[in-house]
DNA sequence: CCAAATTAGTTGCGAATGTAACCAATTTGA
DNA sequence: TCAAATTGGTTACATTCGCAACTAATTTGG
């Protein structure tokens, strides 16, 4: 029958979706735990592009990590109060703020990646590589379904 | 190119669920607002079952959920304010607290089944049948890898 | 040249989440 | 049988998120 067709699938792939998601970050966050790293997912979600992008302006940050310039505002916030990075004043345009790693956050980073991993081949475990290829496929069809407005 | 490299990055695995799954929540919302009806994805992600269970406990949705009991009990708190459920101790096991849906709630149960219906077909677009089920394998793959400790 | 529009970033608000501490009811096992 | 352990649910606290209102700096166009 439709309906409960229809609700299952929700229950299922929203669902499980959220599901899968939630216990990834959990996993990442209990292994740098493990590590001895202080670092929460939105932190890392963050520091990652400041070091990809080389200083970029908080806009930039939000719009790569697909994220409320709010919330990079907060997200900065943090990282700088833990002195990983610093906001420097871009010297022609004063309303933009460049995001600076500093050599602890650039430490950071670095300790970070083998835990990202780590993470990464838990998650993955003995799933096919093609399947995750076709995993990754649908995903960003998902998105472009909802993109395209 | 800038535009590159961001789509590289966001080939990450996490980031991917993460926008996917917001995406699709943000959708619903959207999509249920359109049609005059006030409904959260969480305060949905409960109703359903409770609609589906039959009266169960908080630890019953819970489980069927997979959230946390901390959240079930906030979201049957913000479903009973609004009319839509209420608690009902069990008359066996006084710990145990049923919730069961009222008239009212059942009404937005099958008002809200079309809207899920609407963005279940946005969010599938015209991905293959073949590729959901391998979608929805790796979901449950990944939850298992991340389940056993 | 200067008022109006735009842009970058910050802050306040409301809503959700997980963890842990905490009650109250029930089960247990010595 | 009754104290201890377990179980279902609630509450408190700390995070996080997006939206919208707001400030300050820059660009615009008449």
């Amino acid at each position: 029958m439709l309906k409960e067709e229809s609700l299952k699938f929700h229950m299922n792939l929203g669902m499980l979706i959220e599901t899968a998601f939630r216990m990834m970050t959990k996993r990442f966050v209990q292994n740098a735990y493990k590590s001895g790293i202080n670092i929460s997912p939105d932190q890392w979600q963050v520091l990652g592009p400041v070091w990809q992008l080389k200083s970029p302006s908080q806009k930039e940050l939000g719009e790569f990590c697909l994220k409320d310039k709010a919330s990079i505002t907060r997200t900065v916030d943090s990282l700088e109060k833990k002195s990983l990075v610093v906001r420097v004043s871009d010297q022609i345009d004063h309303r933009i703020k460049r995001v600076v790693l500093t050599n602890l956050g650039e430490q950071l980073f670095y300790d970070v990646l083998p835990i990202m991993e780590k993470t990464r081949e838990e998650v993955r475990g003995r799933i096919d590589e093609d399947e995750i290829a076709t995993f990754k496929k649908v995903l960003n069809k998902i998105i472009e379904n909802l993109t395209i407005d």
